[in-house]
DNA sequence: ATTTTGGTAATACGGTGTATCGCAACACTA
DNA sequence: TAGTGTTGCGATACACCGTATTACCAAAAT
């Protein structure tokens, strides 16, 4: 044993802080969903043994809180709009375009209730157009029909996606072909208006889709505002 | 060895089927949430070897799809009205009562496109009362932009009970008192229209809140109908 | 009577989240 | 400087998971 291979005094890669727990955490799930996402892999990635991550997290779910807000960093635009209108439509598409760049948020969306910084500045930015416009009831109504919208347009569509590309196929066209039962039952008549539905409807792109689902509750929101509450 | 304490043959526990497995996998969520549910666990209670159920299913997440659909059937009502949007309302809360019912659907609401014949037994009555009264494009549309705001209602409905019974506080008494940084940023200023609804806002009852925002949407989807799409 | 078969149970494997424990490097006291 | 806490970290351990593989044994077929 000489001084040439004697091991180097093992370069301490950066100490730890939950950023970088976070950020390799977020880089697993981007690359092979929520369910790659283990203590021992994030560990392992940051060269670090799994019990270290204890030290600044102290539970799975919590990592997953913290990556959950993470996300709501992208989402935060960077200059709001004042019209009230136009802030919920970019705060949904920011949502909707960040769960298509992270797909595993389709997966914890409206999981848990939200209360790291970035979630609240998203919903301090969310609320903040309407002050003045209307009492706080109908303003916290307003806010969470669209985050109710939003949560179950974004899981549907990310679902949707995943099915698609498992089978290769459309949505509709998997119904059509190996929909192991589905066209049986669909042949069966019992389902006439489904049957109408997967023959005649025509497949509107995902983005169209949810627009005009965002526009119906948005065009409901500003008829609130207009009559104030019942 | 006499005849007396050689064992019994081991009476067969009525052999094993689909429904019994769903049966049993259904019970354990409801005790215990999705994560009390393991193949073993289940195998457990119908007296059953893990590996038997690997004959009537082929994967977990195919057993909580079925669980899904399972819940389906309690959600189809025996008797439906005519009138769409008496439909839409009883099919929302119907499925509301039966997340109550069975928390751990909230967690699979909407994570997978739900192909169960249940399922799709609510869907088509969903559909039906809308025949001949809008193209389908915008009959989808409303029934897609309804089931929306169902999942995520639903989510933060039951996230936010649970997150009560983990606290066994309300959420806004939790918000005030051992939200951990929740309080000091509020105190920060930087979120003011948020203190003034942590602060002000009355509590609605769950319900009520759900319904409202229900009934936002419908008269959305009514708006919709009445003048039929762009 | 013997062989085949088919369904079941047992075992095994590679993973998981997290509790516990022992050690080694440092800070401080004598 | 020698000794002695103290503290933070790694290794180990535990209980459990989903599922592939193997070993078996009773009934059916030859």
């Amino acid at each position: 044993m000489t001084v040439w291979d004697r091991p180097e005094p093992p370069t301490r890669p950066a100490p730890l802080d939950r950023e970088r727990i976070v950020a390799a955490a977020i880089a697993l799930a981007d690359e092979g969903g929520l369910e790659a996402v283990s203590l021992r892999k994030v560990a392992a990635r940051l060269d670090v043994g799994p019990m270290r991550l204890y030290g600044y997290i102290s539970t799975k779910e919590e990592l997953f809180d913290l990556m959950v807000d993470e996300v709501h960093a992208e989402i935060l635009p960077e200059e709001l709009p004042g019209d009230w209108r136009e802030v919920l439509r970019v705060r949904a598409h920011r949502t909707r375009q960040a769960a298509l760049r992270h797909e595993w948020l389709a997966d914890l969306l409206g999981g848990r209730p939200t209360l790291g910084p970035n979630a609240l500045a998203v919903t301090e930015a969310t609320l903040a157009p309407f002050d003045g416009l209307a009492d706080l009831d109908t303003v916290m109504h307003a806010v969470e029909t669209l985050s109710a919208y939003l949560t179950g347009a974004i899981r549907r569509e990310i679902a949707h996606l995943r099915a698609e590309r498992a089978t290769g196929l459309s949505e509709r066209d998997w119904q059509r072909a190996s929909g192991p039962h589905v066209m049986r039952m669909l042949a069966t008549g019992r389902f006439p208006m489904l049957a109408k539905v997967v023959h005649d409807g025509t497949d509107v792109d995902a983005e169209t889709s949810f627009a005009t689902g965002l526009d119906w509750v948005l065009d409901a929101v500003a008829a609130k505002l207009a009559r104030p509450p019942a």
